[in-house]
This record gives C-alpha cells, structure tokens and sequence, in this order.
DNA sequence: ATGATATATGGTAATAAAGGTCTTATATTT
DNA sequence: AAATATAAGACCTTTATTACCATATATCAT
C-alpha cells in the first residue's frame, strides 16, 4: 500500500528527538512519555536502531540512547532498513538477486515484462530514500519537550 | 512496507498488454492467460481501471477493453489511485485535510512533530509517481504474446 | 551486596490489510 | 435464445501489522 509502517513512523520520531537533545542521555521511557506512546513499543523500535548501529545504548541505570552518527548521515533508507530487516521493495522480484524471476507476480513462461521498468522505479525510490536523512527532521518550527514541564489542558 | 500490492502490479502488467495491443480489443481472459494468473483478479483489477477511466471498456461478446488515454499519460500515480480508491498517503496524517493531527501516531498534545518533514517527502513521492507512465513500461526487450501461439517447453 | 533503573529479547494475541474465489447480474453479439 | 464478456459484491484465507506481556541481563547508587 505504499505506506511507512507505524514502527518506521516511531522511529523517526524517537531519532528526531534524540537528536534534538544534542549528546544527552535518553531513556526510551522519556521518549514513549514525550510522543504519548507505550513504553515497549519505542523500546522495541530502538532495540533495533540500535542493533544496526545508528544510535547507541546504554545499559543499567541512568542508562539510555544517543545518536551514534550525525543526523545528516542518518538516512531514510537506513531507518527503514533498520527497521525491516531489509531494503524496501516495491515488488518482490525487484530484488537484485533473482534472475529467473523466481518471485514475479506473472507467472508467465517467458521474462517477466515489467522487470525492468519496475528496477529503475525502484532505483529512483532509493535514491530519494537516501536523499532523506534525519537532519530534514530536525528545527521543526513547533516542538515541545513535554517532559520537562507539566501539561495543563484548557477546557 | 512500502510496497506496491499485487492489484497495482496486475494493473500495470494489464496495461502495458493493452497498450502493445494498440487500439485492438482485449478480452480479460486473454490477459489472464497471457499472464498467467486467475482471470477473476484480472476481471476485476480491468474493472477498476475503467471505472476511473484509465481504459474504456466494451461489453458483450466481442467486447474487451482498450486504452481511454495515450500510455505517457497514465501516471503510476493514477494506477494506484484508480486501484486503491485514494493516492498513495506514506503516513496516515498526511492527508491535507487533518489540520489537527487527528490522525498522527504520536498522541502528543501539541502538534506532530514530523508532520512538516513528512509532507515534503509525501511531495517528493507524489512527484515521482507522477513523472512515470505506461509509456515506461512499453518496448521492453523481451515480449511474447502467449495466446498468439503454443508454448513449448524444452527440457 | 542489594535494590533501583534501564536495555535486550522472545513470545503471543488481536486487529487490519491483502489476496483470491465464487456467485449473480447485466450488456452485446451472433 | 445462446454465447460471450463485463459489472459488482459477498465471502474466505492468508499474511502483515500492532500492541502487549514476560523474563533476562546490564549498570549505577547506596
């Protein structure tokens, strides 16, 4: 359906806001906290972004996640990666590594005929992928840390 | 998962069959077996397509469809928006008509800060699916018409 | 050492989306 | 009237997503 799934959604959020506090510390509690969502869904999500090398852990007390590279090196295509557990596809067959069109929707006797077409779409979908990187989630205009003040809401 | 699901792909192929039959009427079981897949899905993944007008379709015995426009003006984007009844949305809060965030995965109570990011990336998408037609998918190298002769399989 | 804090990891259950089949109705040609 | 072909919706199965739970491990502070 051509759609970031809510995991990839939660970690660019958590990468957005560790980033935004520069070097500190975060527990994945603050960051569930500050977003409104369940602590072990975000822990899960950093878990992983973690394991691939793009932020670093710590455990024990007063333990928690920073940046391991600078925003700008942190791509899309790298946090769904992460995420995934592999490089988006657009098509099954579209996987580099499959010559005999093993995995194409057609099953036709002859070469799947819209292989290659779809490769250079694919291509282009990596290219912006990995022109996207967390740097262009950062200086957002509105931004509240809510877990530096307690929240009041007017009726 | 960011990927494309097997109606879009069914109607891509269909399309880029139709299109290399140029002006000629196609029957939906010819397609179907042409590519051999089951000729309810390609029943109904034709229907939507013309339902939206991408092709025009011809009742009766005798009766098939054919393109309703020149290929390099069916966009992929008008594909899948034909097949899935809505553009592609890479997250749920970026429809343009959610002005309140009702729909962002983060339940913070101030807006959502990925929202400004995310649109641009939903434009920069758009602008690709935009830019590629059914006209990219035409001249491929290697194109047999099954129906046109009996296949024969060496071993 | 012990308790508190925090990450690491696997499992499971509920929900949603995708994919495919079947059936009936309608239109057109011969 | 029979044959051919699309129109449209109901239904079921499979897969993916999402959320939650439980337990293990690591580190810090006292």
């Amino acid at each position: 359906m051509l759609r970031f799934t809510k995991k990839t959604e939660y970690a660019l959020l958590s990468l957005q806001y560790i980033a935004n506090k520069e070097g500190i510390l975060v527990p994945a509690k603050e960051i569930a906290d500050a977003l409104g969502l369940s602590f072990e869904i975000i822990a899960k999500v950093l878990h992983l972004l973690g394991k691939n090398g793009l932020i670093q852990s710590i455990q024990g007390a007063q333990g928690g996640y920073l940046l391991n590279i600078e925003p700008k090196k942190i791509s899309l295509s790298d946090v769904i990666t992460a995420i995934e557990g592999k490089p988006s596809q657009l098509v099954e067959c579209v996987s580099g590594d499959d010559p005999d069109d093993t995995n194409c929707s057609c099953t036709v006797y002859s070469n799947c005929t819209i292989k290659d077409p779809m490769t250079i779409i694919q291509k282009k979908m990596d290219e912006m992928l990995q022109s996207i990187t967390i740097q262009d989630f950062l200086n957002t205009p509105i931004y509240h840390t809510l877990s530096d003040s307690s929240v009041t809401i007017d009726l």
